[in-house]
DNA sequence: GATCATACGTACCGATCGGTAACATAGTCA
DNA sequence: TGACTATGTTACCGATCGGTACGTATGATC
């Protein structure tokens, strides 16, 4: 829910302002790539060519507008990572490696920022900010997919596998940003496999 | 090098100021429990007990600062991985999983706060950051550790089993933050030997 | 043409940011 | 005593922070 009306209004086909989804598109780019805490409203909104108070009859405050980004955010994620279905129909496996391959080859490539959400996590340690809930409850969210996914897989201790692929991904996550193009991510798929076959039987 | 110092001196044994040791020590605390960015220098130096030019008689700026508290926090780093040495000499398969023993609890304690140095590349992605730089040759650093360790360890392709260790690693320090007590950094270990298994022929 | 809601801009707010100038005080060593 | 160093004190700087009061342009409806 990008706006904040207060009336119902005329169903819920609410014409957005144009100048909020210019925001929303400048912001998320601008938070992704240098980070929410580094970048100031002044920048977003003169970037996406609008004004302050434009931003802030849209959205409440800049932290509403970080909790935004990062709903965005997953909402593009989970296009990537359920592209496989398509693919590989009742194929767990291939759709999971499908998902790791293109994040090695993302991750091996210079500028890599990593996942949004996992730094948001990182740049607001404190429980109460709204964009580190919606951060941690998509994790949790991707957790459970993981362990569905290995389970659909067979795995003797599905929890166990899926733990084991959720570090990896964090780890390639992380590593993407540490390191430049070549780096621990390439390996990726091997180990993820070596992993996967080790936990099948 | 704590000071700014420009004359030498007296030989190397430089009475470093005691509030600057102070700074250090807080400074330290506040940038790993609550980011680099959410600290202002005016809430370092009061809570050390002193004041703002103190702060900036023995650092640069706050960025040197910065950095300054990743090489301690590097020292720390060392001390702790290190530590399986004692316990088993000649055993590089032991000495690793010792670490890992000792990451997998703390990463599963709330409050966690994953790897400051991990952290400052997040919260800094601009290459030119002195606190970034610090970080990342630390990483490259860990990474050659790794590599030999495994190699020590006999396995098949060291180079890819230290890139699939590091990948656990770095992910159970975002896993960490990411999900509370029964996060997967529970895990760790159990896939950290199963991983090692399958390299080792 | 008057009315009214919506969308947007100009100009500003107080607070805080990192950093500094200038001076006072205390201790140390010769 | 005198020179030197380390520290504190106070007051300040320009810049930027997130956020807002208030006026204006536009377009539809009666």
């Amino acid at each position: 829910m990008p706006i904040k009306r207060n009336e119902p209004s005329s169903s819920d086909k609410e014409t957005k302002p144009k100048a909020a989804e210019r925001i929303r598109h400048t912001a998320r780019e601008l938070f992704y790539r240098e980070g929410i805490r580094a970048i100031g409203v002044e920048e977003i909104v003169s970037r996406a060519g609008v004004t302050k108070p434009s931003l802030y009859r849209s959205y409440a405050s800049k932290d509403d507008l970080a909790a935004e980004y990062l709903r965005d955010y997953e909402g593009a994620f989970w296009k990537v990572f359920e592209a496989g279905k398509a693919e590989h129909p009742d194929d767990a496996r291939a759709q999971l490696m499908s998902y790791f391959e293109g994040l090695a080859q993302r991750a091996t490539q210079g500028g890599y920022r990593g996942c949004g959400l996992t730094n948001a996590v990182v740049e607001y340690p404190g429980d109460d900010h709204p964009a580190r809930k919606v951060a941690q409850t998509h994790k949790r969210k991707l957790r459970a997919r993981l362990i569905a996914m290995c389970e659909a897989m067979g795995a003797r201790s599905p929890d166990v596998l899926a733990d084991g692929l959720l570090l990896l991904l964090e780890g390639t996550y992380a590593s993407g940003q540490l390191f430049g193009k070549q780096g621990p991510a390439r390996s990726l798929v091997t180990v993820a496999e070596q992993l996967i076959d080790a936990s099948l039987r």
